[in-house]
DNA sequence: TGAACATTTGAATAATTATTCAAATGTTCA
DNA sequence: TGAACATTTGAATAATTATTCAAATGTTCA
């Protein structure tokens, strides 16, 4: 065959093709990344990590996470816009929580990955 | 008891120990952002996406990513250096391919995830 | 009702980071 | 060696976003 641009042409057009077909060609790209920006930051994380140990109210999500309460509000408005946390409110008091399963799992492979390439 | 801070603070502070003994004590978590970081803006998604079809060479993760030969090289760099993904050289080519199997796990929980909050 | 407390919100500021363009480096092959 | 091509790198610019402070809103209870 001429005029090759790799070695690994034919392979890697197919898994191209395959990328085009799916997820990828659609809009859902940028909402994928949503999710995982809700967890690209540390004060973030801190909240989601506290909440994976329980439920707990702004007053102590600020505590734990060594930031301010106001600051911690405007992280959870946008935790909760994205579906990683939920809230109840309790009187004076809103109890936040993880909103579903997926992300403990999430989180956990993150952890379980970091711990991987840290050993080597 | 008198003076309660909330109804449940019992539970809520007894997950706040957990969460201080736990990795949030330790200087990881700003370690285990940096791998959600990885996958939270497009175009680096797009690349993890493309990878997770098979093997591409610099040229192709352009193409399948809308973006130019200069700009996913730069994140390329970054996502080799977190580990995300590996580079293997073919004469003049550059090979790139997923890191670990980590990485297929948490952006496959990432789009469950998604689906199942957007059918709600 | 109004005082006390918990949480949220908005606007301003500072910091981080993706993209772009030009130039440099690596590799093959005639 | 040097021409051709693939990839990388550095510096500059533009855009995004976390944090901060002040003010607003929600809720309880005397």
């Amino acid at each position: 065959m001429a005029n090759m641009y790799c070695e690994h042409e034919k392979e890697h057009e197919a898994a191209m093709k395959r990328a085009q077909e799916n997820i990828l060609a659609s809009e859902d790209v940028e909402k994928i990344c949503a999710v995982f920006r809700m967890l690209a930051d540390p004060t973030r994380m801190k909240i989601v990590l506290a909440l994976m140990q329980g439920e707990m109210c702004v007053y102590h999500l600020a505590e734990v996470s060594n930031s301010t309460v106001s600051g911690v509000s405007h992280q959870l408005r946008v935790l909760r816009d994205n579906k990683i946390v939920k809230a109840k409110r309790f009187g004076k008091n809103v109890e936040y929580s993880i909103a579903d399963e997926h992300v403990h799992k999430i989180v956990k492979i993150g952890i379980e990955h970091l711990a991987c390439t840290m050993e080597k």
